[in-house]
DNA sequence: TTCCGTTGTGGCACCAAGTGCCATAACGTG
DNA sequence: CACGTTATGGCACTTGGTGCCACAACGGAA
C-alpha cells in the first residue's frame, strides 16, 4: 500500500507547498501514514526521497553506453545514452520539473545529489576510457562534462520549462564534451 | 590567538588523522582550545572549516575575469583567472593537497561545497554573458565548464600530486570550455 | 488448525549537527 | 574607575540519522 514511490509522491508535494527545509521527516512520515523509523528504512536520508527514480536512470545510462554501433562517434553514443536515460513519459513531465525546481532551490538537496553524480561520472569515465585517446586527462574530462551538461540543461530547463529537456541535454553535451581525441 | 585559520589548521590535521566523519565538532573545539559554541561562530558548519580560503579565491577569480586585454580570446582570460585564483605559494602545497584529498574522500564535504561552487559558476556565467554569442545556452555552459574543469583537475591532482595544479587546470579548461561562439 | 521462521513495522534511546538565548568575561573609551 | 561593546561559553532545544528490541503480519510445514 505505502510503497516507496507513494511516500515519495507525498513528500515531494509537501516539499513544494511548505519548502524542503521547513518540512521535517516527521511531517512527511505522518502525512504518508508511516512511522519516522519506517521512512528511514525506505530512504537513507530525507533528501533521497527526491531521487527514487535515480537507480533506474543510472541503469538506463549504463545500458545506453553499451549500444554504440561500430563506427559510430563516441560523442553520439554518450549523448544518446544521457538523453535516453533521462527521458520520461509526458505524464511525468510536471513531476520531473517540480523535482528539478526543488533541486535548484535547495542547496541541501544538491548537496545530497553528490553521491548520485559520482555514479554517473564513473560510468562516463569508464566509457571514455574505452575510447582511443592519448591525453590521460580525457576520460576524467568526459566524466565531468557529462555531469556539467546534465546539470546545466536541467538548470536552464527550470527557467524555460516549455523547452524540451532532451534537446537541451543534447545541445549542452555538444557544447561541453571534449573534442574527439583522435583528431589531436 | 585562536583565529579562524588556526582553528582550521587544527581541524584539518585531525580530519586527516582520524577521518572527517569520525571526528566530532566537540573534538575539534577541544583540540583548538575553544568551545563548541565558538566553533560555530567561526564556521557556519563543520565542513566549512576546509573552505577558509574560499572567499579570497573567489575574490581573485572575480578580479582575474576583469583583466582581459582588448583582443584577447575569452578562453584565455577565463583560464588565466581560474589558474591565478587557485595558485598558492609552494609552502602551502601540502596543505592544499591534503584539503583536496579530504574533499574527494568525504561526500559530506563535497556536499557542502555546493554553495561555494554556485558562486564560482555565477561569476563565470556573468563573464560569459559579456562575450558576444548567439546560443542562449552559451553562458550557462561556460559556468558549468569552469566548475567541471576545476573539479576534474583537482581530482586528477589527488591521484598524481607530482603534477602542477595550474597546468592541469589549464589543460582541463582547454578540454571542457565550449568552442568560441563567434566561430558558429 | 497450530507451530514456526521470516519479514515489515514501530517505539525507544541515543549521538551529532546546528541554533537561540542568556550570562559573563575581556576590552577599549570616557 | 565606570561604561558600553564585543567575544566567548554554557545550556537547552530541534532535527537528521542509527542501533536495538519488541511485536504484528505473513507463508509454509506438520
Amino acid at each position: 500500500m505505502s510503497s516507496a514511490h507513494e511516500v515519495a509522491a507525498v513528500a515531494q508535494r509537501i516539499f513544494l507547498e511548505r519548502g524542503f527545509d521547513e518540512t521535517s521527516v516527521d511531517d512527511v512520515a505522518a502525512a504518508a501514514g508511516i512511522s519516522r523509523r519506517t521512512f528511514f528504512r525506505y530512504f537513507p536520508s530525507k533528501a533521497d526521497v527526491l531521487f527514487v527514480d535515480s537507480p533506474r536512470e543510472v541503469e538506463r545510462f549504463r545500458a545506453g553506453l553499451g549500444t554504440g554501433r561500430p563506427g559510430e562517434p563516441w560523442r553520439a553514443v554518450v549523448t544518446r545514452a544521457v538523453v535516453e536515460a533521462l527521458r520520461f513519459p509526458p505524464e511525468e513531465r510536471t513531476w520531473a520539473l517540480h523535482r528539478a525546481q526543488v533541486f535548484f532551490a535547495v542547496p541541501a538537496v544538491q548537496a545530497h545529489a553528490v553521491r548520485v553524480w559520482a555514479t554517473w561520472r564513473q560510468l562516463a569515465v569508464d566509457a571514455a576510457t574505452a575510447v582511443p585517446h592519448t591525453d590521460p586527462l580525457f576520460p576524467l574530462a568526459v566524466g565531468h562534462a557529462v555531469l556539467a551538461a546534465t546539470l546545466a540543461a536541467h538548470e536552464h530547463w527550470t527557467r524555460a520549462p516549455e523547452e524540451d529537456l532532451g534537446t537541451l541535454l543534447a545541445r549542452m553535451l555538444d557544447l561541453l564534451l571534449p573534442p574527439d581525441p583522435a583528431a589531436g
